[in-house]
DNA sequence: CCGTTGCCCTGCCAGC
DNA sequence: TGCTGGCAGGGCAACG
């Protein structure tokens, strides 16, 4: 499911294929997919647009205009954006189309309709809510100290609390629990300061190894040229469940925290 | 403000 | 073989 690494890695995919292209013209076949500002009538506002940019904020793609609006879509669990060549049939599932003046479209597809595509003005502080990226220079161990104070929620939920740190899943929570040794079931202000440093840089690595190997591929997740990641041969314990621990050989265990299914090893985390 | 729960969706798969 | 129920999960609204 597209998390940070995914969704980085379909971004710079994406600005590779689609910058400098003009769009001609919007075909939106179902309504609740393009949602926009109240006022912006989405499928007039974008013909003319040229797009100067491809980037990423928390799990969200960001199209960056010419005219300095911007497209931000949240692909959620089954969202896909997809280029497509003139000529070529429509991908399976496309609710969104944007078609270029060279005849070649961007699609978004999505199965389960879960995804969002939003035009998003220039001053509009639309990811206010968001937490600090966690590769970014703020996110320093001693933020991450402050962020867990006084929290009696449970530390993987605040993992996933995009309000608090903007990017984490669920394979990425898990993976970096298991890395630094943490019972997810812990409530955030019962770590002590070593245990926050340890997985502070087990989020950091994460990441950061994810990024490099593309993201992960569990189910049906691929990048903007239709790849599959290479992170899920490097999983310790997300999926895993009754495997042996690669720490310490017990079984990997899976409860449920925040009505998402958590593996976690019950020897090893503590 | 804080923390938790429910809902949106469809494909897949275990179990009967 | 065919059906059913549970699971997958990000983001948002609602609630206490």
């Amino acid at each position: 499911m597209p998390e940070l690494p995914e969704v980085e890695t379909i971004a710079r995919g994406l600005a590779h294929a689609v910058t400098g292209r003009s769009i001609a013209s919007v075909v939106i076949r179902l309504p609740k997919m393009a949602q926009a500002p109240p006022g912006v009538d989405f499928a007039r506002a974008l013909p003319g647009e040229r797009i100067v940019g491809v980037g990423r904020r928390a799990k969200y793609v960001l199209v960056e205009l010419a005219s300095g609006r911007r497209l931000v879509t949240s692909l959620r669990m089954t969202g896909r954006l997809v280029v497509q060549r003139p000529g070529e049939p429509d991908f399976p599932g496309t609710h969104v189309v944007l078609h270029f003046t060279d005849g070649s479209r961007l699609s978004f597809a999505d199965l389960r309709t879960f995804g969002r595509m939003r035009l998003v003005e220039p001053d509009d502080a639309w990811d206010k809510s968001l937490g600090p990226e966690p590769l970014s220079s703020g996110f320093t161990p001693e933020a991450f100290i402050g962020m867990l104070s006084g929290r009696t929620t449970r530390i993987k939920a605040l993992l996933l609390d995009q309000q608090r740190i903007a990017g984490i899943g669920n394979i990425y929570a898990c993976e970096a629990l298991w890395k630094a040794g943490i019972k997810p079931g812990r409530p955030a202000m019962s770590l002590s300061k070593p245990a926050i440093r340890r997985l502070h840089h087990a989020i950091v690595d994460v990441l950061t190894r994810a990024i490099e190997m593309r993201g992960t591929s569990v189910d049906d997740y691929v990048d903007a040229e239709g790849l599959r990641g290479g992170f899920q041969s490097a999983l310790a314990v997300y999926g895993k469940l009754g495997q042996p621990c690669e720490r310490c050989g017990s079984p990997i265990v899976r409860t449920v925290i925040a009505q998402r299914g958590t593996w976690w090893c019950r020897t090893c985390q503590r």
